[in-house]
Parts: structure tokens; sequence; C-alpha cells
DNA sequence: TCTGGGGTCCTAGGACCC
DNA sequence: TCTGGGGTCCTAGGACCC
């Protein structure tokens, strides 16, 4: 049997801000949402106040400040910076691996290596990790992803931080204390159909008949049957797929009322879509334009104006997306609206290279491509939006709320991290 | 005043084809 | 009298994840 293991990074933002503040170690921390909507990390000691994942921050603001929590706003660039350590790291010590998400990898070791020989190897990566990016994690081993997702949690109770669930004897013991609901891939609605069949536990799950968990829920509810149940039935995905539709959104700091500078949101919006599709070598068949508008404030009800736009010929380029972004907008934008949000998905996404050149659509020349890779290595190499087109605007007072951003102490010339040396 | 952003997979039903 | 069998593609909706 081969071992399946999962590294989570613990309370994964909140580590990142504590690597170059160790100050915050033992206080309350949380991280906000983009826009500095609503929480979506925090550290144990926040936890222990009553503070929930996702709560709107506006509700908690006054918790917050009479028991000192520390809030920040979302880093993104940190938090991807220290994300790509961190994996690093893990890819230096295995062989097959998956980077399941921005704080997650899965890692897979063959049935020649025993028990022991994993649990050492887990527990000399996470050593590592610590050592080397600063960031605390937990490990699960175990024969299926879905258990060494349980694993895991049970990892991040434990004293040495590494839990292994590969006796069957201690998996049922486990099984039966874990709630359905905490199980991969059981959200609100399946645990409620759960419950209607008399499943409260993983345990109870498993020892359900197959045909019956099949016709209830499908395919994928017999696939976490079995890997509940110990079978692999979810393989390690060490190639990233490429992405079938690219999203970029963002909602406003303040309400948006005109035209311009919604244009210059959704072209500032585009650019970041097409960078994105650049980045894995695709094209997009068709791009849908939208943004949401408040229409009222005392329900928070809203209504969307949009549309897509199907592009002559599968595209990646920047500035001609913007023209059809701006096209699309005047079809739609209404004055007296007050937008809340806006966007673009790129959708029908296929690889650059099986884009049939169109006999009728002039062909961007090299000369342009080659512009669009210069702008991408520049924003690459010296940071985003070092460049960039001028229908995304200068001032951008549009943008979102980031009140308490720390610095981005490992991408950023200016904000680099400051270290004083005693005075004698 | 006030609630983020970015994805994936599966299924059922309709349209259409041979 | 009386209407097959097998298949694909597309879309909308549902559910879930981090």
């Amino acid at each position: 049997m081969s071992h399946y293991v999962l590294v989570d990074c613990n309370n994964f933002y909140v580590s990142c801000e504590r690597v170059f503040n160790p100050w915050l170690e033992g206080r309350p921390v949380i991280v906000l949402s983009n826009n500095d909507g609503c929480v979506v990390a925090r550290s144990q000691e926040a936890k222990q106040l009553g503070i929930a994942m996702g709560e709107p921050f506006f509700r908690i603001k006054d918790l917050c400040s009479c028991r000192k929590v520390v809030v920040y706003s979302s880093n993104y660039q940190l938090y991807g910076d220290l994300s790509e350590r961190v994996m690093t790291v893990v890819a230096s010590m295995t062989q097959n691996f998956q980077v399941y998400s921005i704080d997650e990898a899965f890692v897979w070791f063959p049935s020649t290596m025993s028990s022991q020989e994993v649990v050492d190897r887990c527990v000399a990566l996470r050593r590592r990790i610590r050592q080397w990016v600063g960031i605390p994690t937990s490990v699960g081993i175990a024969p299926s992803k879905t258990l060494a997702k349980i694993a895991t949690k049970l990892a991040k109770k434990s004293a040495s931080g590494v839990v292994d669930l590969s006796c069957p004897s201690l998996r049922r013991e486990v099984l039966k204390g874990v709630p359905i609901r905490e199980v991969w891939g059981i959200g609100a609605r399946l645990e409620a159909k759960c419950h209607g069949m008399g499943v409260q536990t993983a345990w109870d799950f498993c020892e359900k008949n197959t045909s019956l968990i099949r016709r209830h829920m499908g395919i994928v509810g017999e696939r976490m049957l079995w890997e509940l149940r110990g079978i692999s039935c979810l393989p390690l995905e060490e190639e990233a797929p490429s992405k079938k539709s690219i999203s970029c959104s963002r909602s406003f700091g303040k309400a948006v009322e005109d035209q311009g500078t919604l244009a210059e949101a959704l072209s500032f919006h585009v650019a970041s879509a097409c960078e994105k599709l650049r980045q894995q070598n695709s094209c997009a068949r068709a791009m849908c334009v939208y943004a949401m508008a408040v229409i009222d404030s005392s329900t928070g009800g809203r209504r969307c104006f949009g549309t897509t736009v199907s592009f002559p010929s599968p595209t990646n380029n920047t500035p001609d997306a913007i023209y059809r972004a701006k096209e699309a907008l005047s079809t739609w934008f209404c004055p007296g609206q007050r937008y809340k949000k806006c966007g673009v998905i790129m959708i029908d996404v296929i690889p650059e290279t099986s884009v049939d050149p169109d006999l009728f659509v002039e062909e961007p020349s090299s000369k342009r491509r080659h512009i669009l890779k210069t702008v991408d290595a520049l924003n690459e190499r010296f940071g985003k939006n070092t460049i960039f087109y001028g229908a995304m605007g200068v001032g951008r007072e549009w943008q979102m709320r980031c009140e308490s951003r720390s610095r981005r102490y490992t991408t950023c010339w200016d904000e680099l991290a400051v270290v004083m040396a005693k005075g004698q």
C-alpha cells in the first residue's frame, strides 16, 4: 500500500505575518480578505476568542479592538512568495508531489517504504520548512488523500505535528470520532443528505452499502467511500492542468458611478486576465465582462450587468481585449447605478498552439507578441504593474480597501525588512 | 456604511446525428 | 397496425474546495 501525505501550513497567512513580526507569537492575529471584507485566517488565539472563518469584519471590529486582536489586510504578494518557498523545500525532499493550494501539498511515497521510514521523512520535511522558511506545518499520512486530510487535521492538535493513519484499527477508532461534515468533499448539502441516511460520522459512512451510496450520492460519493475505506481513488496530480477559465474581479473600495472609472477598473482586470492566459500559454475564445450594482442598500440586493464577447480569433492580447471590454461596457452601462464590483472571465480557454490562423483577421505580428512578452518580463522582474496600459488609469481611486497591509518584505525593494544593530 | 475571489467536477435534459 | 438504438455535444444548475 502506498502512502499519501498531506503537508499543510498552519494558519498560513497569519504564519506569514509572524515570520517578519515575531512579536505576533502568542497574540490573537487575523487576516482579512480583499477589500477588508471578512476574516480569512486566524491564529489559534483568535480562534479561541470565537472569531469564525468568513466572519464579516465590521461585525467583530469592536471585539478586535477591545481584545487587542492584531488585524491585517491580505498581502498576497508576501503569501504567494512564501508559499513558493515552502513548495521548493517540499520538492527538494520528495520525488512525487502535487501543489494543491497556496498552503497545501500532497506527497506520495511508494509501498516499498515502511511506515516508519515515511514518518521519519515527514518529520525531517516539517523541520526543514520551519527552519528554512519559518512556517509551521502539520503533516498527515494515510493510504488515500481523503484519509490524509483527516490525519492532517489531527496533526494540528498533536504535539509532534505528524499523524500516521496507516494502521486500520487506529483508523477505525479515529473515523468514529470524525463528524461526516469534516470529511473532504462533504459540504452543507451532502451533510444533510448523509444525516438523512443515518450517517453521522465518517465511520458510519464507511459501513454503508456501496451501491446505496452510489445511488444517492453518485460517483463522487462512491469515491469518497472507497477513499475513507483506505482504497485510493484520487490520484496525485503532479502536473497542474491548464485552467479552463480565468477570472479576475474585485470589489470597489467605495461605490463607482461613472463609466470612465468602470472602464479603468475593467481594463485593469482584463490586463491581469490576459497575463494569466499568457502565463499558461493559452488563448480565450470569449470573455464575459460584468459589473454588479447595489440596488437596495438596506437588503444588499444586487443587480448584475454584463455581456459575453466572442473574439474574432482566440486571443491573449491585452490591448485588443481591453478594446473589446470597453465596447462591451458601453452596451450595458447604466448611469445612476452604484457599482460595487466588476470583473472579467476568460472562457473557452484553449492552448495557444491550437489557435488556427484566421484568413480574415490580421495576425498579431511577432512584434506585438514580443512587446507583450517584454511587458510580462519587466513586471515579473521589477514587480506587478511596473509598466501598464494607460487605459488602466493612474490614480486608481476605485481600488479596494486594504488599510492594514504589512510590507511586501520579499517581493518589493522599497519594503524590505529593516534590521537594526544594537548600539554599544 | 458594512459580507472576497478563483476555481473544479458531475448530472440531467435537450438537441441533434446516423 | 404503428415509431429503434446508440451516441455526442452543449448548457444550466448543483455542489464543493481553498
